[in-house]
DNA sequence: GTTCCTGCAAAAGCTTTGCAGAAGA
DNA sequence: TCTTCTGCAAAGCTTTTGCAGGAAC
């Protein structure tokens, strides 16, 4: 899935967390899922194979694999907080329309502002919106 | 303040909709707080001067006034949207310490991807997180 | 008189917290 | 045994909705 685990663990091992059946799962749902889903869609898809999971320990694997740096936590839009696996630097477009979230490439380097000399950046997010090509389409262009 | 009432009324009977005194105070408000406060904050202070103001209207009327495209809501982080009442096209930077959103000119133009042909672009936001100076100097750098 | 606006109260939706039992080293 | 993890229930917050009274034209 094109993800190192290695890594992964080694991160998590410094901070004492285990990589358990249920964080494992989330991990491997958001790999095998990137359609940025949310926490009660991740919740709901792995409840078929762990009936026992809570969302009380999705939405505490998702901090853990946040913290850890392994997961990002997309807020294109209010209320909707969407989790995304791939940390490789992308921007995401909604579609105002059917919802769907798109990634797209972008040169976050070359976005550099000289208003912000000084200031230390840890994560640069880029959110588009407006309609995909499939809805233009259904509307007749 | 900068702003074009007149836009913005003409935006609104448009809509057949009234700029109200609580309405006017919210955009006032925003117009004098560059600070990009939340619906509470905006609520707490206008509640001194209007003591029967509620916070439905509040979130009424930044509904409203975002639908007609004077204010803009930003959603840099979940739990907590935020406004805007400067619309030209800037990129926001939150510092992860104190919290303050500043704001940072970009070139959006710049930011074409060939990943987006056919689709229809309405809205850009770029959101970066990270130190401000102010903090970074209090840590010694 | 008709329409829109306001604001109270309640509901809704997402996320976090407290805690007891289970699992793992 | 000791620590961490899980998951239920409850709480917390922001935002939305229903509705009755009030304001404006």
């Amino acid at each position: 899935m094109g993800l190192s685990f290695d890594k992964l663990k080694k991160e998590l091992s410094k901070r004492n967390i285990a990589l358990s059946h249920q964080r494992l799962k989330v991990l491997e749902y958001l790999a095998d899922n990137r359609c940025h889903p949310t926490a009660d869609q991740i919740y709901v898809a792995l409840k078929r194979q762990i009936p026992t999971l809570s969302k009380t320990t999705v939405y505490n694997t998702l901090k853990i694999l946040g913290e850890a740096g392994m997961v990002k936590a997309i807020t294109i839009e209010d209320n909707e907080t969407r989790y995304d696996i791939d940390c490789k630097d992308h921007g995401h477009f909604k579609c105002e329309s059917c919802g769907t979230i798109y990634d797209f490439s972008i040169d976050l380097d070359s976005m550099k502002s000289g208003d912000l000399n000084g200031f230390k950046i840890r994560d640069k997010d880029v959110y588009f919106k407006g309609i995909c090509p499939s809805c233009l389409s259904l509307t007749g262009s």
